[in-house]
DNA sequence: TTATGATATTATAAAAATATAAAATGAAGG
DNA sequence: CCTTCATTTTATATTTTTATAATATCATAA
């Protein structure tokens, strides 16, 4: 079942750093409340634009996240099934202890 | 439900940052299969025993793994239920797809 | 009590991630 | 068109992670 991520750890691993950094956790909290563009995101975070910016970029590498354009903003949404469930994991672990 | 783990986003990152690594996660897949000495850990995956013995430390300090010894050798165990949910994840994600 | 096996620790260099500032793009309103 | 707003891109310095080599520890068998 488990033994076998290891032809796959590469993959996996660069998955979880996508993950694995306390900015891109809040911004993934809040998009898994639903859509947001950049601007929300700025303001709900206090995360400075172009860092910002960097990690929505790392993210959408990853396909975390996508985006469509609405006028001139940007609306980031969460688009990545294991994402939200590791999401759900740490909440449980973190948060509703 | 979600939105607030970014009041913990910060131990939270830690903790996805001790699983994001290739060579982690071949290590924590075979333990996930049962509790394994070090050098049956740098047999399965070929990984230098200095880094090899980095890796365990680094797992042994965000509290993923823990260890007892018997005679010469440590055996290793996964200790953390949330990164064996999040190995699951990953397993469905890259290796049963 | 010494040698050996199993593993950890320290040191250090190389690579990757992060933060920050400056400049660029591109859509839309006037 | 020209300007402005929203956002990205580029550049660069700093910090963190990773890899590797050398050395140390520590339990045990001889």
């Amino acid at each position: 079942m488990i033994e076998d991520i290891s032809a796959n750890a590469e993959q996996a691993a660069m998955f979880l750093k996508g993950l694995a950094n306390p900015q891109r956790l809040m911004i993934l909290c809040l998009l898994a409340e639903g859509e947001k563009n950049v601007s929300e995101l700025i303001a709900a975070t206090g995360i400075p634009q172009t860092s910002m910016s960097q990690h929505l970029n790392k993210l959408k590498d990853e396909n975390i996240v996508d985006f469509r354009r609405e006028h001139r903003s940007l609306f980031y949404r969460l688009e990545h099934p294991a994402a939200l469930k590791i999401m759900t994991v740490l909440h449980d672990e973190y948060c509703a202890k």
